[in-house]
DNA sequence: TTGTACGCGTTATCAT
DNA sequence: ATGATAACGCGTACAA
């Protein structure tokens, strides 16, 4: 009663109003919020329903402090430079945000070169997040470097040599191992190879993957129709260039980028796909789908991706022990730019 | 002396810690650190030093707690279903970014369709942000209506009738208008007018530019060369086939999205630009970058448009006076798809 | 200029 | 099952 008035004027509840109101104690109130500890099912339901009709909600700064939990992750992004990388890291996100949101935690993004780990460091020393989720993995990552020496969990969305990171990614060494063979077994005879950093693990994997799916077929390597660390379209089409004097029969390119390139070339010189020269690319994304003739590629669910690397890492803030590799399935889907 | 193990062992500081390793007060501590309150220069400096030396960093959740200030906005963004919408969604969400960055506060990410306001309501109820973006506006859009029934700060990024909204946006009107007054004077004789959902208001925006773009050049509109609410590639290329049977000899374009289509379709038909039509287009991304004819176009600097929304914000959480409407340049580029 | 003491809103420990 | 009470770490009036 004496304080009712004091009641109204406050915008916002707090667990020791609701408590007052209630004639319980907050720690009661607590209780019934966060379903720890043991409480009466009577008084559990009343606070519950009074609360639910005052439209009270705990301060997150406040449950933060007491339970030394942020509920916030972090997502590192690369600074993408190029139209055809951003829709797998605003994917991945998306994906994140979407198993965060259900877990009551929210998605901070923090998007850097791959060099300066300021931003990073600024969130951890403020303990502003949980954990964080690297979306790009690079040969001796800093960020990998840095995140080791703290406590903090994190996965990295990609694959490394260093088998004690958690890592997810999709199985590109195993979707690119079978294109290949796959196309080998339609009857292809020789299978270029053109790829771009390979600074990157994930272009590390997939060559590694059409590397074994030669040599599985028990085709020799050709080391004069591999074009690797391709930086740009002039040196793609470059390549092309020189692949056409040669008995190549089928290009396969690691990522849309490339192919996009490839398939723009060849329309230039009038050179008929499949006819001429197949076509395949280790990545489907929609920009392909602008092509005149559908291509052969490999197709990972990108969404899954940031969902899993959240997933995983959210058991890892839970203290829960979590596989050090997750390899998400591929699909190899046949189109007409490798028919036979 | 007594406590120096103890302080070994933390692996966090407080500044409690600091200010006995110090001989001060904790107060003198927070000082030091904030700037704020009258402090000796010397003892500011030993402060510092040993803080800098020990690597302290205060906790946000207890200076939040303290301050009711969260360092965190949350940037609004729409689920992009296709590939041209992405660019400049996220490279809004990258400018907003930087500008949070620079100023100690962090981004957090909030993908909705145009209608949940869930996520808004617990971020807000929580308190985990201290204002928010909204990267598009709808009609009637219910995420101005819930925010403005509460006391939180936010900025959208667009246009709107509403006029105690604060907005960021290109001048689409503006650039539209020139741009039509520019292709007239030129000499094309007619423009039409190729454009999608007339439920965001950057589309009405530009088709008002387009109207009074003609009605400038004193030219009469014609409803017939003009389509809006087009929704897919289908529409959009049934719309150039019945221009093609008027005299229209200049089709602009809403966006990159239509325009990618118009000029996909006319070649096709082997129909050529600008020859027998002319096409620009209300928006420049990359996407206009591979076609084998360049497109004029209006340019805008979308990044800006990011940095300059979190700049807003910034002020208004600063309890600034900011100005309602906020209009960012555009530049026109006249390329060969409308050369006479 | 500096220190004291209390508040921010919650969770957790220890009684009862 | 519930209630005091003490943290959590920082900011800030107020006092000195």
């Amino acid at each position: 009663m004496e304080s009712s008035n004091k009641d109204q004027l406050k915008e916002n509840l707090t667990i020791h109003d609701v408590a007052k109101a209630l004639g319980v104690s907050a720690s009661t109130v607590s209780r019934a919020i966060s379903g720890k500890g043991r409480i009466g099912e009577e008084t559990r339901q009343r606070v519950l329903a009074y609360i639910s009709e005052k439209s009270f909600y705990p301060n997150a700064s406040a449950r933060s402090l007491a339970q030394s939990k942020t509920y916030n992750i972090a997502i590192i992004m690369p600074e993408v430079k190029d139209l055809v990388d951003m829709p797998f890291f605003h994917t991945c996100m998306h994906g994140a945000e979407e198993v965060a949101q259900v877990n009551d935690y929210d998605l901070l993004i923090v998007t850097t070169d791959g060099t300066n780990i300021k931003p990073l460091e600024r969130m951890v020393n403020n303990r502003k997040v949980d954990g964080m989720i690297l979306t790009r993995l690079y040969k001796d990552d800093v960020f990998v470097k840095y995140l080791k020496s703290t406590e903090i969990p994190f996965v990295a969305i990609g694959n490394s040599d260093d088998k004690d990171l958690v890592t997810i990614d999709h199985d590109n060494y195993g979707g690119c191992r079978e294109l290949v063979s796959l196309l080998l077994s339609k009857g292809v005879e020789k299978v270029a190879y053109l790829g771009g950093g390979m600074d990157q693990t994930v272009n590390i994997r997939r060559f590694a993957g059409y590397k074994d799916g030669l040599e599985n077929a028990g085709v020799k390597l050709d080391n004069g129709i591999i074009y690797t660390n391709l930086a740009n379209k002039i040196q793609v089409a470059k390549a092309v260039e020189e692949l056409l004097k040669t008995n190549t029969d089928c290009i396969l390119c690691q990522d849309d980028y490339i192919c996009d390139e490839v398939v723009h070339h060849l329309a230039e010189k009038g050179i008929s796909i499949p006819k001429r020269m197949k076509v395949a690319s280790c990545h489907h994304s929609k920009l392909l789908d602008n092509f005149p003739v559908t291509i052969t590629s490999l197709k990972f669910d990108t969404m899954e991706i940031g969902r899993k690397a959240c997933q995983v890492l959210l058991s890892m803030i839970a203290g829960d022990e979590v596989p050090k590799e997750t390899l998400l399935e591929y699909e190899i889907n046949l189109k007409e730019s490798t028919k036979m």
